[in-house]
DNA sequence: ATAGGGTTAG
């Protein structure tokens, strides 16, 4: 005779220590088999299910269906699974269910839980229904479901709501402060979160990090850093993390490795936000040796096991141009791969111009049983656009849209206009735009504008440039472009008009510039400045360059589609030999070491001349060159570009 | 046996 007294205990030690599916189920069926399975365990073996391990949740829904009476600690446990799951829907129907088919009344556990669906869902309107059954049980004033209630409102965009639900709440403490105090920045409103922040009786830690990552996010950074982060008396990893991330998210470089430098020096732990937030930081700038240092650093802590910290790596290689290194990151990645994962790989190839294997993952990613969502499909999208896989882009869009129910954006309708147009087609490129359902922006009219630059269409160009003007009148990169276009058609009085009117609307082209990282420090160089030994070291370098490039690969330099034509010849032929990619090719090739391959991040799209240049040196030098421009990755080998010429 | 607030890659 089995005494249940002694066996229960046993068999949740054994399930606490279950880290999968099917040793849930040994466990379960020993139970059934000792007859010990009542309501205290099978509330256990659903917790485990819905909460601890992943992948279970219909396990646990069919663990309650098949119990006799459930009580009210599985409803919740089941509402609370599936609120942080993929289908938060599922929270509502159990929810329903708990007060249809149970005696058991919904308490602050359950309004807590089915709350948090409706945030994550988004859905007001489910959220105010549910907020008109807590006041029907007197739970909207309760601490927990008033602080879930005013996170809810938050999240759903009604600060008023959220205001309210607070000032109703009768001892609010500091975690329902700080719920408030997020609400206010969730719906942008910084003063209002600061003044709240000034009137709370009693702050901690956490929520000088919410006020933090709200002046960061706002864009406060030398406050944030200077009058906030520098004069908290208490900073933790996520203090850390948060103004890594922000410089980050906000472009500035330098400050976001300075301050990592700072917290290693520290000595502190990085965690994986901090480490993801700087591995963005090497992507973005194209520092791949400190995102190797970095990589190294990953290996020998525990954080490898972490599937953001993969996928920032991930990242990180291949905006630095190194597939073969993604790929292996990839292919090697421990853990599951997410949704950012597959995106990330195909995007990564297709910026290199793998359209194929771009597309091969995509099916690999669909057999995997992982879902694309819209950024999957621009990827897939600009995949088939930069390889030319015209027939295929068509096929996809429409996949996405009949098959997988998901609504084109500005963005997938860009990468159509830039697959028509950028193959040749303008008509049909056109003819999109003007048969799209939603009101074409400034920058599908652009993609245009930028096609017609390549296939030198000038009469397409002023009709696109003349809609653009009214869109956006403010943007010089369109003048530049129609004076490229009128430039390489030899219409050199129109190129002055165009000069003149963006001199009298006073719009400066943006100035290019070009990075390269030497030993683990970047340098950025701007076209035509003259300050620094840096710069005059890569000037040196420059002319003996050019010398060679001129005797040994017959080079005349290309200027027409230059952006400075309404200059004498030979200043024009200067000024393009002074573009910032030139300059960070020459100071690299003087740093470099031999074999080594060059690796240059510029913002703009690179010009034709220096592309010529890239190719002669790669070939003269035997020097391999890898450029990522604006819109995708050059590789340069023995004199050829994996472009195929075609940007 | 159950909860609410902070930083996360495409």
């Amino acid at each position: 005779m089995v005494n249940g007294n002694i066996v229960e205990p046993l068999c949740l030690s054994v399930l606490k220590r279950c880290k999968n599916l099917r040793s849930v189920k040994q466990v379960h069926a020993h139970i059934v088999k000792t007859g010990i399975s009542d309501a205290f365990v099978t509330g256990n073996l659903i917790l485990h299910c819905a909460v601890l391990i992943s992948d279970a949740l219909h396990y646990a829904h069919s663990l309650l269906h098949h119990f006799p009476n459930p009580d009210a600690f599985m409803y919740n446990t089941l509402i609370r699974g599936f609120s942080d799951s993929d289908h938060p829907y599922h929270s509502l129907t159990t929810f329903i269910d708990m007060r249809r088919n149970s005696d058991n009344s919904p308490d602050s556990f359950s309004f807590a839980f089915v709350l948090k669906a409706a945030a994550n869902l988004r859905s007001y309107t489910t959220g105010i229904q549910l907020h008109s059954q807590a006041i029907f049980y007197g739970l909207d004033t309760h601490l927990y479901v008033g602080t879930t209630l005013v996170s809810m409102y938050a999240e759903c965009g009604w600060i008023s709501h959220a205001g309210k639900v607070f000032d109703k709440m009768f001892e609010p403490n500091i975690v329902a402060w700080n719920a408030m105090i997020t609400a206010y920045l969730r719906c942008c409103d910084v003063r209002g979160a600061e003044k709240l922040y000034k009137q709370m009786p009693v702050r901690d830690l956490i929520s000088s990090n919410i006020m933090l990552a709200g002046y960061m996010k706002f864009g406060e950074l030398q406050f944030a850093k200077k009058l906030f982060f520098h004069e908290m008396r208490l900073k933790d990893d996520v203090s850390w993390s948060t103004m890594i991330v922000g410089f980050s998210h906000n472009g500035c470089f330098d400050e976001a490795f300075d301050l990592f430098v700072e917290s290693q020096r520290l000595g502190l732990r990085s965690n994986e936000v901090s480490l993801t937030g700087i591995l963005s930081v090497c992507a973005q700038a194209g520092a791949f040796e400190f995102g190797k240092v970095l990589h190294g650093y990953i290996e020998k802590s525990g954080l490898v096991w972490i599937t953001s910290v993969n996928n920032a790596l991930l990242d990180t290689y291949s905006k630095c141009g190194n597939i073969n290194m993604a790929q292996l990151v990839f292919k090697r990645m421990p853990g599951k791969k997410s949704i950012v994962s597959w995106t990330t790989m195909v995007a990564g190839l297709a910026m290199q111009g793998y359209g194929e294997v771009a597309l091969k993952v995509f099916h690999q990613m669909e057999e995997s049983g992982i879902k694309p969502d819209g950024i999957t499909f621009i990827s897939v999208l600009y995949a088939c656009s930069h390889a030319g896989l015209i027939d295929h882009g068509d096929r996809y869009f429409s996949m996405m849209k009949n098959h997988y129910g998901i609504e084109p954006t500005f963005e997938h309708y860009g990468c159509m206009v830039d697959l028509y147009g950028r193959a040749g087609d303008l008509q049909k490129a056109y003819n999109f735009i003007t048969q799209m359902p939603i009101k074409p922006n400034a920058v599908i009219w652009r993609t245009l504008l930028g096609a017609c630059s390549i296939h030198g269409n000038v009469d397409l160009a002023e009709e696109v440039q003349k809609t653009l003007s009214e869109l956006d009148p403010n943007d010089s990169g369109d003048h530049v472009l129609l004076s490229n276009i009128y430039a390489v058609a030899g219409k050199w009085k129109d190129v002055l008009t165009v000069r003149k009117s963006m001199h009298c609307q006073r719009l400066t082209k943006t100035p290019g510039w070009s990075m390269i990282e030497v030993d683990k420090v970047m340098y950025s160089f701007v076209a035509g400045e003259k300050q620094n030994e840096v710069t005059d070291e890569a000037y040196k370098k420059l002319g003996e360059i050019m010398l060679r490039l001129r005797v040994d690969g017959g080079y005349v330099a290309e200027v027409n589609g230059s952006v400075l034509h309404d200059i004498e010849e030979e200043e024009k032929e200067d000024a393009v030999a002074t573009h910032s990619e030139k300059l960070a090719l020459a100071f690299g090739m003087s740093r470099l070491c031999d074999g080594g391959v060059i690796r240059i991040v510029k913002n703009l799209r690179v010009c034709k001349d220096c592309h010529t240049v890239m190719k002669l040196v790669s070939d003269i030098f035997r020097l391999e060159i890898v450029l990522r421009d604006r819109s995708r990755f050059h590789c340069f080998k023995d004199g050829c570009c994996s472009c195929r010429d075609y940007w």
